[in-house]
DNA sequence: TATTCCGATAGTGAC
DNA sequence: GTCACTATCGGAATGAG
């Protein structure tokens, strides 16, 4: 990641300046905290502009130009990624551009897309199961992601959990010392473990996408959000029609059922919880409730 | 019919005051005209109180007992048609009730039902295709009830119908004179014959009737009726799931399909316009803007 | 499996 | 096939200054 945006204008810009006004409460709640967080932190320290974007065509002028796009794939954040505020556009080089997931499925959500033309129209099993390149590039760009959303749950559910305290309470004395480092990979070194928050990140790309442009997803698994609406949108990321990074390559059509989830009764598959397993047949409503219940467990551990 | 409503308390009672505020707006718009309409007249020569109802259960102390009797069936009317508004109970005596439908599917429409206990609760092909004595006084009662029905209509829109003209100008120069006659049968022994409106009537029984107690339905063909609001509606009227009285006695079981529509598909058949045969396969939005078209068009013949 | 809107379909509860 | 309510399921449009 040579290239990162600047983190002057953090909080100049919202969300709804871009997207008008149907858009959804922004997943970077972090942005405008007080407390510093993972993503600002990690943008913080390089300050260069990006060198030059691949193709750097006129952004669009008008706000729903920018809309339309939007919706119709995620070509204009791999285009233009310098036009958006940090809290859509999180990181951006010359081959990656980091997103908030417009439409957040979980507390956390981005997409990680790849700015190479080559890559970003095949299927994503076809190009990280042909392609050892990119798959290890992908592997390598996650890596750092999930520290990155490791540290934001951290900061937004860190006072909830049990076996976070002994981070908590150290970080506590640590903050409330003269020299307080001002970094988290410095304050990191000096305090305890805590929770392991990255294990509460998955990344993978979906078998059959619907918006063009390859795009990884890197998310929380509690899948508590207001954008979560229907079925397809949970079992899209808690059944094997979600394809974690880390089963690639995958085994070739015929070897593995992945790559045809429509021929093994997709998107008819019942809504299992992610947590405690509870069968919810195709009962959104009732899994939406106790996602949230879930949810508050899954802080509290 | 021996005993009739008395004509009295025409306007003293709405349908409104019984069910509560979900009910629709009643059929008889006719009740509240200054003109004289055929239920109205057909009441008024005799006064007589009904003899003794068949079974004179104690009527139901409250209104939400009645609102729940009409949910769930017939039976208050056939028990208590003194206790109705004559908007609602438009006929009775010791044999018959006739009521206004409360949720008519077309603009005019009349449930006729039998007070007899041995009848009431038998399935009404079974009835009237095993019992001659009961298709007979039902064919009887329908006969009375057609001219009546198409007397409303005639009232209702006999103005915009191109063949009642000759009707219609008779009758206005006819109310004109000195001594107009008071009846709807003297009148119209006087007068040309105009639209048959007894055509635009039809009477039939459900194939498989969802409400207790044994109804026959008495209604003009138009399906104009803000209370027509999904396809079975529509199709329990307009295709071979309504028996109309005429088909009676229908050949057994494994003869005539008519006993067994859910063999034959539905309630899933298309939908087809009563008036110009266009299929409107399963799009009820679109065959009820039709309707209403076909309703002007209908009115103005 | 982008969202959103509309509408068709399905199950339930009514007391 | 009683109604009314909720929810699920299904297709179509989505923008072009």
């Amino acid at each position: 990641m040579p290239s990162m945006n600047p983190s002057d204008d953090l909080d100049a810009i919202t969300a709804e300046e871009i997207t008008g006004t149907a858009v959804p409460k922004d997943g970077i709640e972090a942005m405008t905290h007080k407390r510093p967080n993972a993503f600002t932190e990690l943008m913080a320290p390089k300050k260069s502009k990006p060198s030059s974007p691949p193709t750097p065509k006129p952004s669009s002028s008008t706000s729903y130009t920018k809309v339309f796009k939007e919706r119709s794939g995620l070509g204009a954040y791999i285009e233009n990624p310098e036009s958006y505020p940090p809290s859509r556009v999180i990181l951006y080089d010359d081959d990656w551009v980091v997103i908030n997931d417009l439409y957040p499925k979980s507390s956390v959500h981005l997409l990680l897309l790849p700015r190479n033309p080559k890559i970003y129209d095949l299927h994503p099993l076809r190009a990280l199961t042909d392609d050892p390149e990119f798959l290890a590039a992908v592997r390598e760009q996650v890596a750092k992601l999930k520290p990155l959303i490791a540290n934001e749950l951290r900061r937004l559910y860190g006072q909830h959990s049990e076996s976070d305290k002994p981070y908590q309470s150290a970080l506590e004395d640590l903050m409330s010392s003269p020299n307080a480092p001002t970094t988290q990979a410095e304050r990191d070194k000096l305090l305890p473990p805590g929770r392991d928050w990255k294990k509460e990140v998955v990344a993978g790309v979906h078998a059959h996408p619907s918006m063009s442009h390859l795009h990884i997803h890197i998310l929380s698994k509690d899948m508590y959000s207001a954008c979560l609406k229907h079925k397809k949108h949970y079992n899209s990321f808690k059944t094997s029609f979600f394809v974690p990074i880390d089963d690639f390559p995958l085994g070739q059509e015929g070897e593995d059922k992945r790559w045809h989830p429509g021929r093994n009764g997709w998107p008819n598959w019942d809504m299992i919880c992610w947590r405690c397993g509870r069968n919810f047949s195709n009962k959104f409503v009732q899994l939406k409730a106790h996602l949230e219940e879930e949810f508050e467990r899954w802080k509290r551990e």
